[in-house]
DNA sequence: TGTAGGGAGTTGTTCAACAATCCCGCAAGC
DNA sequence: GCTTGCGGGATTGTTGAACAACTCCCTACA
């Protein structure tokens, strides 16, 4: 039902074939309710705070209490809900502790694909290409929210380099929880502009070769980025 | 049972202590139940491989599918346990792809800890001290499985002196999967025995504040341990 | 003012049942 | 002989209801 075998030609396509048909299975009803309760918490629609019932989740989502909190679950493992015991689970709250957090995470993890790209040479950079002309498509059009989802498909690429899974799951959640923060925001253009350029910056860096040169670059980006992010969510956190 | 309760004298706090008590003893069911499956799969009871049939489990553990199915959620987040669609939960079998990607992982996030102390001068190294201390004594006594646990501990500690959460999560899913390619390997001795020496010396170097060499230490020291690991885990993989 | 008590509402857990899927073996056909 | 197609049994996915345990808010009382 799922799959055509083809008998007579054997080949290594089918693998590849077999591959996604499992993939395209992967759709269990908890799996596809956490797909619209993520589109919902990153497109904003949920405040931070905001706590989810489960009642009139079970009403409109038309699903058993007991595959809502499934969903529950996966999304609590993509820090996209916390789960507070007998209160329920709500839209997380990034505080500057969080933020300094994820960044740490993030810089740890990109600068360290940045400077092991020496190791494996010949990578393709089509899709980072991609990305920084789309976030500079869209920075044209004044669309800053697109911008930034650009901005962020491009770090998922930078650390996807690296042909490791594991890192690319800990990019996926730190990516996701940032994505948050953003929302919060007061300007996303200050948030979002800066960084286009200096993507393409970082890219040209990635093409001659110049891999400690890219790292400390992205450092010092981060750095920013995270400053920038600190005074657009903290609303005025002076003395 | 689990609370010893006073009824001559109801007055309020009484009733958070016991809330403390009870939320202490282990918040949710699911939760105890993870923590027995947890030991019996890190202390190696259960193979690579080996798959968790749920009537069997309900029937050992005494708790309803929901709840062990809410286990399973607990320990496939922690990677301890890999989840097929209408196939079930089975402990995950590390191929060396998987102990490369492992290792990479670590490294970026142990050797950014170590360069980062630069920048937090003061830390407490007294438990990674302790940790060094504990695994020399097993390595005296011929207890390679308590050197190991030994050794990770002192890896946990030396993440955990960054202060960040999400580190400290990640490094805990890493180390719990190394875990399980642990048991799989012959000679626990070679394994872990060159490490307790080496990790000493990573100690001296941070003591010292030699923080740039101790992370160039920590480098080569994981390479080792790959390599290491690569050869005790996969029979002969020669061309 | 502050605090104990109670009740409504929500979450945690269990149970039983049915639907959907996988696995294994067996027979039919080339 | 090999593959194909088809059950049948076993296991997982999902549902709905029920009860227990807990949180939160409101009220009464000192």
């Amino acid at each position: 039902m799922t799959v055509v075998r083809q008998p007579e030609t054997p080949s290594a396509w089918l693998d590849t074939v077999a591959a996604q048909a499992r993939a395209f299975d992967r759709s269990s009803t908890a799996e596809r309710v956490a797909d619209v309760l993520r589109r919902r918490i990153t497109e904003g629609d949920l405040p931070p705070g905001t706590r989810l019932p489960e009642e009139q989740l079970v009403v409109v989502l038309r699903v058993s209490r007991n595959t809502l909190r499934e969903a529950f679950r996966l999304l609590t493992h993509e820090g996209l809900l916390v789960h507070q015991l007998h209160r329920g689970v709500f839209v997380p709250e990034l505080d500057a502790d969080a933020l300094f957090d994820l960044y740490r995470l993030r810089r740890a993890v990109e600068c360290d694909v940045v400077r092991g790209l020496s190791q494996a040479p010949h990578v393709g950079l089509d899709e980072l290409e991609a990305d920084v002309q789309e976030a500079e498509a869209a920075a044209r059009r004044g669309d800053w929210a697109a911008v930034g989802t650009a901005n962020m498909a491009f770090h998922r690429h930078l650390v996807a380099l690296a042909g490791s899974r594991r890192m690319d799951q800990v990019t996926e959640r730190v990516l996701a929880e940032l994505r948050l923060a953003f929302h919060a925001a007061a300007s996303p253009q200050r948030l979002h502009e800066p960084y286009v350029a200096r993507n393409r910056h970082l890219l040209d860096l990635l093409r001659a070769g110049e891999y400690d040169q890219a790292a400390k670059e992205l450092e010092a980006y981060l750095h920013d980025s995270l400053s920038e992010l600190l005074t657009a969510v903290t609303p005025a956190e002076g003395a």
